[in-house]
DNA sequence: TATAAACTATATTATATCATATATTGATTT
DNA sequence: AAATCAATATATGATATAATATAGTTTATA
């Protein structure tokens, strides 16, 4: 194969993983989806708790909650009146954890 | 302290690191940039060398470039008629990485 | 001054955010 | 079982921001 081809396959390579990758990245971009999925990284919280530990406003916290669900990173599970969620992507975790590890470690 | 007291603290602290963190993921997450960003890793590239490795027009790249310079996740160095280009903050490369491990590694 | 490399401006279109108001769903009381 | 309340979701609309193509501009060298 010649080189050109083998840039422009290797391009296109990179380019449908930069794809995924970004709209994941996007979707974490807001400072309140960021918080949401923050606070979820290792328990399940009903969206009443979430409101009251992210001090959103109700139709605003449940707005990000249908974002961070259409974009299956979150899952809901209802108990009475109260809909729990919680986390449901292994790399979106991770992701959260990175960050953690990166940008809220203390200074050295 | 009481405790609602320092819930909202706690809150405050989060809501700043969330702001800046999401503003950076939301400088990478477009797919362009991404791709920028992870080419520049481990070496500087002339943005037609960009251009080339991406496969984008021209015009496009430089707008992406500014973006990218603006929240000084890149930074220019003109040789001649040639502008090379390498990433500036240390933070931006450990998230390349870890995207990298998280989102390129082999299946198991 | 002509050319190559890159940047900037402009205009159009598409998306995102967020507040207010309204609807749904399940539990509780009468 | 109808009315009510509490928890959450959805709809709407106003405003802001982002993406991208095309055209024009700057800078450096030959």
């Amino acid at each position: 194969m010649s080189r050109t081809r083998e840039g422009e396959l290797a391009a296109q390579n990179m380019a449908a993983k930069a794809e995924e990758v970004a709209l994941l990245l996007k979707t974490l971009s807001h400072p309140a989806r960021l918080m949401i999925v923050c606070t979820l990284v290792d328990t399940e919280l009903a969206v009443g708790e979430l409101e009251a530990m992210l001090e959103l406003h109700q139709p605003h916290l449940s707005q990000h909650l249908t974002v961070l669900r259409a974009a299956r990173i979150v899952e809901p599970r209802r108990a009475g009146k109260q809909i729990y969620y919680r986390l449901t992507q292994a790399k979106a975790a991770e992701l959260v954890g990175a960050l953690h590890a990166i940008f809220c470690r203390r200074p050295e």
